[in-house]
DNA sequence: TCTCTTTAGTCCATAATCTGTACATAATCC
DNA sequence: GGATTATGTACAGATTATGGACTAAAGAGA
């Protein structure tokens, strides 16, 4: 474990300035006189914040602002969308994306390249993703956007910056450097999926959020970050086991939910879930009763995330957030029903209110948090003033 | 959302206090020289630092150690176990406990009391530990020590400091204040006995604390820090699902992990574990096949909490402890045979290194910890020096 | 034994940053 | 138009850390 630094003058004006784009941020725009009220500095204090601010061009001066009724206006110093950005890749079974987002969580750029990733030549595709970043920082900073860090999303188990496991891209151990040359993560497309309906989507705070794909993942967001675990491999909803002596599971257990509510267990042989969404408006009896099955499973699984993880709500997205009339039925029935008299309510059982392209979001967004929690180091404030 | 406040002067320097206190109880005693280089800042700050913690008998000076082969030796100072202390309170079932730990984690004082709290008045439980807590007290204070904050450990689920519910007790709603005149912690038994494993027993820093009493608790620890989930009521693994359609469980499910592994499960007419072990020693069919029975359940139930949790290692505690020699087989087997390749190797599964006291010692630990964090506001450094 | 070297810890002038009071500015109220 | 109220800036003062000089205490070498 290595021993926290120590505090000195520069630390502290750096603390200073996330303190006050942090109230910027979470509260929207303030003047100087209420950042103080709101930080507990002095006025002159975070004049001197807002004016190094200011000059990176994190923040803006907008309008005049009237606080009270009487007494000078103060202006407005907002949240700039017009210099600092960030980029969100993400690399999935059928493609690769890429999105700019600016400091205001206003999306600025999307590309999306179709291709079929399954059991792929890790070294190919991320060529193919580096072109992608070319492309789309080029594009971005003749807009007039500094890039200052990205992050990428995979489907699959991320350990220490590594790769561990994409089982549907086939891939294993694969260390994704050198992709850009900015600060950079790499997560799990559930985790950052779960980010990008927290500040695309819904913008709660509390929730557990289930991506439905071919794997099923789920993303654990506690007062506004994501639980991670000791490897970084928590959330793995799709493995909670749900009948103990199941049928057998690609991943060697037994009854696991993936069988029964995972992609190819819902679509069958269909092609897609439009296909049978269609099936299912249309009254078909096989579609459902397969979206019954799968909600008793998944109400089943979640009663024991509930119970073990203690989320705020829990939100349904990826495949599940189409289908989610057909399944909101049986699921909370599993749960109300199983929850019993432990806690007050069940959580609130809820359809993701973004679409696919939640975890390129939440990938963008994640830096964007970075940025707001460290503006000095990562703005280059450090010497700055 | 409460704005994070900013930074003024006297928070970098509480900043500074606990970072040297927190280096010192991290890595041993250390020389002024070397907490200077371990926490980055200057000999000069340390040697100020370290004389405020000396002047309210956080630390001692011990004598003098040699760092390299030549040159002057520094004065060792370590945490001092002489005039800080904390109070560690449990209620259970048939029990009241307390004890004093001092800043070097000694327990310095035990006291239980034992007494029938199942369906008990509240009131009248929480007078005779007042009680107990006023001899303790005035026991340590006669030893010299000031005792600065106390937690207390209950058997049930405890949201924003009030006792939720605690089902063996027959308790409900229950606001625990005015206990004693100091700062105060309430949590989870499963939670604090965790901490005590934490810092009393095995000293690892990420595992899953399996708490097998009437229910069936787990405490999370990752990194040193119990997870606690949205509304502190994360780690019930006593109601993890293990056969949707299995047996009601007290709580209103099915099938919970509780009806098969929980203490009435396990004993059956038996009054108490030592019992159970007598039988199993002697090998009994009964009690064998009650124990398969219990361990084949914890693995399922562990399977789902390792996907959804991720803890480093799984270390199983209260009656789980005594029992451990006949569960170990069973519990793993479910555990290596279900996990499979989703993860490089299955947690580690081991049994509980302290006993029946992991609760109490947890509590005071707790406080131990909140010390260490943040001396100066709980050793009453704000305004000396 | 004396001196040199090395490391520990303290002293003091300096630097960085925040605070607090005073003040210029800008709006409303009467 | 003057009083009142509030915003934002300027400047002196307070707090805390830094850095180099200095004292202290040990071993190494002559």
């Amino acid at each position: 474990m290595v021993a926290s630094r120590g505090v000195r003058h520069d630390s502290m004006r750096a603390r200073n300035l996330a303190v006050v784009l942090g109230a910027i941020h979470r509260s929207g725009p303030h003047t100087r006189a209420a950042l103080a009220e709101l930080t507990g500095l002095t006025k002159t204090t975070v004049s001197s914040l807002v004016s190094d601010l200011l000059e990176v061009g994190a923040v803006t001066e907008s309008g005049a602002v009237r606080g009270g009724e009487r007494g000078r206006p103060g202006t407005a110093v907002s949240l700039s969308g017009h210099r600092v950005a960030t980029l969100g890749l993400e690399i999935n079974i059928d493609y690769l994306a890429a999105c700019v987002v600016d400091l205001t969580r206003e999306v600025r750029l999307r590309r999306i390249l179709r291709a079929g990733n399954r059991n792929s030549d890790p070294a190919e595709i991320l060529q193919s993703l580096r072109d992608l970043v070319k492309e789309t920082t080029a594009e971005a900073e003749q807009a007039g956007l500094r890039i200052i860090g990205a992050a990428l999303a995979v489907p699959g188990t991320v350990e220490g910056g590594v790769l561990r496991s994409a089982p549907h891209l086939g891939w294993r151990d694969v260390r994704v450097a050198d992709l850009v040359d900015l600060p950079f993560a790499i997560d799990n497309e559930a985790n950052l999926a779960a980010l990008g309906e927290l500040w695309f989507g819904s913008r709660e705070t509390d929730f557990l959020y289930v991506s439905g794909e071919i794997g099923i993942g789920a993303g654990l967001v506690v007062g506004g970050t994501v639980f991670r675990g000791t490897f970084g491999l928590a959330g793995e909803l799709g493995h909670v086991v749900v009948v103990p002596d199941g049928p057998a599971c690609r991943c060697g257990g037994r009854g696991c939910l993936e069988v029964y509510a995972g992609q190819d267990a819902l679509l069958g042989e269909l092609p897609a879930v439009t296909s049978l969404v269609a099936r299912l408006e249309s009254g078909d009896r096989r579609a459902l009763e397969a979206c019954r099955r799968a909600g008793h499973a998944l109400g089943v699984a979640l009663t024991s995330a509930v119970h073990l993880l203690d989320p705020g709500r829990i939100v349904l997205g990826g495949i599940y957030a189409p289908l989610f009339p057909w399944l909101e039925g049986p699921v909370s029935e599993g749960l109300d029903g199983r929850l019993g008299h432990m806690r007050g309510t069940p959580p609130a059982l809820v359809v993701s209110a973004i679409g696919a392209d939640a975890a390129v979001l939440g990938a963008a967004g994640l830096v964007i948090q970075q940025v707001i929690a460290e503006p000095a180091q990562l703005l280059g404030l450090q010497d700055a003033g």
